[in-house]
DNA sequence: GATGAATGAGTATTCATTCAT
DNA sequence: AATGAATGAATACTCATTCAT
């Protein structure tokens, strides 16, 4: 289920100048799969999408500027995708589970996010906050549920997230390993206080296969 | 205990032409420390080294060969700092717990060479590997003596680095706090399959304070 | 009274074609008088305009054309206005230091055209031939009358014509300074054989106040 | 009488260094000369000066850096030739118009010195201000001697540079001619309260031919 | 060996101009 | 006519690397 250039696709009825800019972003996201967040140039943006190096300027001021934005749609669009499977899950166990597997499959399955992603966690401080936020109200409501077992800091939210970009990073270099995404879901339940026993029940209870 | 500029004190008794080389590699690593691996430039380590720009290549054949040989040093010089207060250790638990201790407090403390350590395993492999092998044998004795409840491949190896990473990085960020260190060491025995009470209780007995 | 938008407002009842062309011209003015001639680029033209900067090549060839044409209606303009007070002049003193007095009366106060005469004076040697010939007339006047002592060629006309432009210069920097306007009169005269005393009679009969 | 390359030469038992940046200042002062200030740009110097366009920045941090130090180059330069025949001047008079003529002089035979003094005079306040000192103490001179009757402030200085320019730019155009030079020194001389007849009469005075 | 000036390929950015709508 | 997105040549600036001294 590939989804390149999605945001490219969004766009099939907008006016011409917002179609280009999708596509400067899909290209960008492309770009970074490729070659990492560092190592993008605006020529390799451009020329990828098949544009103009100064067309680039009539939509960006900056390498910056697209790289916030390519990170925030991918991490909005990640999250649309995550929720719209989560609405009625209430406990936290299940909604941690699920949201961690969904977004390492949808990560490392449309592989031009993930590397958006992780690029993301560690370049771009408000892009990490957003993505951040949904990982710490899941954790917090297992925290209200009294299930989780932690003192729910930046500190900690730091560790989980660091669990989750090995998972994705791994994936992406060696392939779709759906026992590396279980094993990741075990490692943080067993973070949040469960036995190695609780949390792989807990995991394979809510894993599709 | 500052070990500012430690290979060039190494060098003493050598020939100029070595001292040169520490000299050089020392400066890398303070320049690392200054603006990571990708920002440093060669004109900035050998200003720092107080040389000419050209001396460097009379001794690397370009960015890449300090880079590797400046990590390795760093790696080498703190495996052995550690290794000195481990000989003794037989306990599987108290040389993760000791290790990860005196690996964050070193990289830390040292501030220099947490960021060579944290540079070297995003952007070098071989070091990358040379840092994991120490890991993986103290976590093996854990698994052979029994208490280590683990599939002990490179994935587990990578969730267990992910979290000292984001141990070492954050105390460079924040400040010292043996609390997050000692957080880490629990962390790491709970991947392990301990629970968190015996966790807590490992690392407790084998903190200085 | 300012004169904002004055080629605009004479376009009233043309078709539209020349009411854009009229706007376009207006704008140029402006923009040269914030910007300088260098500087003014099309698209601030045409976003002061409030066009679409596409728009401009619809009216003129590229920037030359329209800076000639600005520069030059500038001229004309102001050569009008001078002239409305001047038809009954007949002493040549007397018209030299009206003449004067009055551009840079027009070209400080409304202080888009000075910029934009200053910068045909320097840069477009069409309109600078144009502006010379009418001070050109008034000097070869007192010489028919037998009062200025001077070798009226062209480069005497640069004298004068520096003269002026310095003192339009420093009073769009400094502020409008009837002082100064003065000095640059009796400057011209004495330039023209004329003794401190007499020309300073001579600028002090034919100024306001 | 020729004077290119004027600092390059200058250079003659300078280390290489010096030499590279004497020889990048002379050919800015040319490139100015060919092209004015505006136009200049960092790769017509370097091509000028036969070296590689990055070898600019070894020297210079930007264009403005070099404009400045080529402008201050050649206005200290012109003083120091113009004040080695002054030294035992007295006479404001006497100063005055050697001055000027000899600043003519230099600026027209040395074209592309005359260049570097205009753009100087119109872009570069700092050294407009220097340059415009040395006319100042001239002035003051004839003032303190009773002799001058004027009102030396800015605007002053500002109308006799601008003689003095016009002058300067006339003969770079259209070719060295004393008589235009004589005139310029007549008309300081009459801005400076001094009649026709005795104006002529002390430019003549100190006009080599 | 050390020096450091010179190199030039690489990259970002600007802006006049074109052209399909 | 007007629009404004796209173009790409022009230009400034960086920095790893070479090489003569």
């Amino acid at each position: 289920m590939s989804q390149q250039a999605l945001f490219r696709d969004q766009g099939k009825g907008l006016p011409k100048r917002d179609r280009t800019r999708l596509a400067l972003i899909d290209s960008t996201v492309e770009v970074i799969a490729l070659k990492g967040m560092d190592l993008a140039k605006i020529s390799d943006i451009t020329d990828h999408a098949g544009l103009a190096n100064g067309t680039f300027y009539n939509h960006f001021a900056d390498k910056d500027e697209i790289l916030q934005e390519a990170a925030q749609r991918v991490a909005v669009e990640m999250a649309r995708q995550i929720d719209e499977q989560m609405r009625s899950i209430e406990s936290a166990v299940t909604r941690v589970v699920v949201a961690t597997t969904r977004a390492i499959r949808i990560s490392v399955g449309e592989s031009t996010w993930g590397a958006v992603l992780i690029g993301a966690l560690q370049h771009l401080p408000p892009i990490r906050g957003d993505i951040l936020q949904f990982l710490r109200a899941d954790l917090q409501r297992g925290v209200d549920q009294g299930i989780f077992d932690i003192e729910l800091d930046e500190f900690f939210l730091d560790q989980v997230a660091s669990l989750i970009t090995v998972s994705i990073r791994t994936q992406i270099e060696t392939g779709d390993d759906p026992v590396k995404t279980a094993r990741t879901c075990e490692s943080i339940l067993r973070l949040c206080g469960f036995s190695r026993a609780k949390a792989r029940k807990a995991v394979a209870a809510h894993t599709p296969e």
